[in-house]
DNA sequence: CGTCAAGAGGCAATCGTTTACCTTCAGGAT
DNA sequence: ATCCTGAAGGTAAACGATTGCCTCTTGACG
């Protein structure tokens, strides 16, 4: 099955290739006559162009790349759903790449962006200095942009959430519940936004007159299962505070199921509030409190961002923080 | 920032493109001394090689395109997951994009697909006779495998799972747990396996002597919020039969949220069963009993069955129905 | 010492578009 | 009638790698 190519359409139309490129393309005016006769040879043939010959060319290929930790967490995957969408309307499409939070799988991901000449790159880092290298190469050679997780020491955009304020809504809410000690679940401190948060969860816990006894920072994962083992590790061992704050919602999800299987209730005998508002912090048992990141902002602001770049005017980088909003529901008490 | 190019290491290590092209690809062998020097050349100047000139000469990307209905569905982004896995193993990178569950997005992405030229396809179509002529126009340019769903009158490899032999699953549980009536929610019936599975409902409930009241057949789409609304239509006018089945286990978690919202005990006033066996249908409440997709040996299978083809023996193309199981959770009594 | 083979490396064509630059032609201004 | 202008379309040079074919060198063998 031999491809037919943009020749196979000139020599059918009676035309030289140049005017079959600009007839389809629009990129010069054609007569009507011409056009016509050019788009009937085209469809006749099936003719469908080839795009690595004409982004050879254009040294362009109206592609984003995008590069997230993981396509399994439903905070990315809408985030991932946001940006395409966003890009549609810019005439660009996607090319999602997952890095499965290996920062060595995330620098190759990387050079083959690169290498396959994508416009522009959306990521979050999977670590906060491990991934600096490969995300600093990557930016040097086309406009890049971080989203949610950012590294150090990069000269790039970033758009995400402000953290700290997240845990300012937080800690108040359930300050305000009468919650006199909390721990904290999250993944290890590898990455910005997780250290950020942990950062927030202590300075507003101080504030507030928050007990974070010893051994209640829990660091694993972000993953339901991690929530699993450290909730159940808290039940057994060192006993409950009056809340567990969790860094994600698949891990305040992995905390509930381990307080119901422990007969321990929420919010009876403790409270667990989430982060990101996916789609099944609103379904557990009990539904899940949880500060709610506004995913379509950060996804357009993401595409503006890189657009920006895309369109060089050689402006400073940006960091755009938004500000989060807490979501309350039953597993703080209702 | 001008691109390094292989005429630039060249130059600098002294050899002919050439040279370089074979050092660094090692298509031919070279003396170690050169390619030593080449290596060098190439890491001093930071060259990353062109992906699009490479893919254009060997017409080859060493890619393959994966088009799924929606990467919100976490059973969808289960399946990319290890499909992507699968092809790693075989030095191959994914290009997943999304359809959004609209057959004119589905045939863009086709085209765009194979204007990128991957090397093959693999795609769950929307529907399944809108998706036809787009898939059969794909299918006859590169290799392709459709997965899960399927559209009639493509001659090209499907994988999935026993659609029938589920539902009997399904029912034969419920029948054994004393249930006589059911409805079913689901999607529209406008693809194969929510075809097959309504097929299969109907089919056992008459073999199994369950009842399916007028009007307890109720087709929306693929979604929590169709599940919740569905549920509440049933409650609010028909009256609950003895069991709800899904179509999907996010259908089945509305219809829970649903459930609690009215008041209605499950398993206590009626059972609810799903479908997929996604990760949050472990935490809802009550947990939910629902058909397990062999997530993994689909995935391996669907690259397996494209690596054949890329490999060109010209074989008959394959039907696989992989036999599912039943996981049994509280949602149908405990 | 002559012949031959094999290994290493270079030359240049090629993949399929796009586009800078040129030619041609028609029509309007002078 | 001459010149100019602009539109339409053709010619051929890129884009950056890969690879078929050729040359040159070196060493083994008779």
């Amino acid at each position: 099955m031999q491809r037919v190519t943009i020749r196979d359409v000139a020599e059918r139309a009676q035309v030289s290739t140049a005017t079959v490129s600009r007839a389809l393309s629009g990129a010069k005016p054609v007569s009507p006559a011409v056009r016509e006769q050019v788009q009937r040879a085209a469809d006749e043939l099936g003719y469908a162009g080839n795009g690595i010959a004409s982004a050879l060319r254009r040294s362009r290929t109206d592609t984003v790349g995008m590069l997230v930790p993981s396509i399994a967490n439903p905070f990315f995957t809408g985030l991932v759903e946001h940006v395409e969408h966003a890009l549609q309307q810019v005439g660009r499409q996607l090319f999602l790449c997952s890095s499965r939070s290996d920062p060595e799988l995330e620098a190759q991901r990387l050079r083959s962006l690169v290498a396959r000449q994508v416009d522009g790159i959306v990521i979050s880092p999977v670590h906060g200095s491990l991934s600096t290298p490969a995300v600093q190469r990557a930016a040097a050679e086309l406009p890049l942009v971080q989203v949610d997780r950012y590294v150090t020491g990069v000269d790039s955009d970033w758009i995400g959430v402000d953290d700290d304020a997240a845990l300012d809504l937080v800690m108040t809410h359930l300050a305000e519940r009468g919650v006199r000690s909390a721990a904290f679940v999250s993944s290890q401190l590898t990455n910005s936004s997780t250290e950020l948060r942990l950062a927030g969860f202590r300075r507003h816990a101080a504030r507030l007159d928050v007990a974070v006894p010893e051994g209640h920072v829990l660091l694993g994962e972000y993953s339901i299962e991690w929530g699993r083992e450290a909730a159940a590790g808290l039940i057994a061992t060192a006993g409950l505070p009056d809340a567990v704050v969790c860094a994600d919602d698949l891990i305040a999800l992995g905390v509930l199921q381990a307080c119901a299987a422990a007969g321990v209730a929420v919010p009876g005998d403790v409270l667990v509030t989430g982060f990101d508002d996916i789609p099944y912090s609103a379904l557990s048992a009990p539904p899940l409190t949880t500060v709610h990141q506004p995913q379509a902002e950060i996804a357009a602001e993401a595409v503006r961002l890189l657009s920006r770049v895309l369109g060089d005017e050689p402006t400073a980088h940006d960091r755009v923080a938004l500000r989060p909003t807490l979501t309350v529901r039953a597993s703080t008490g209702g």
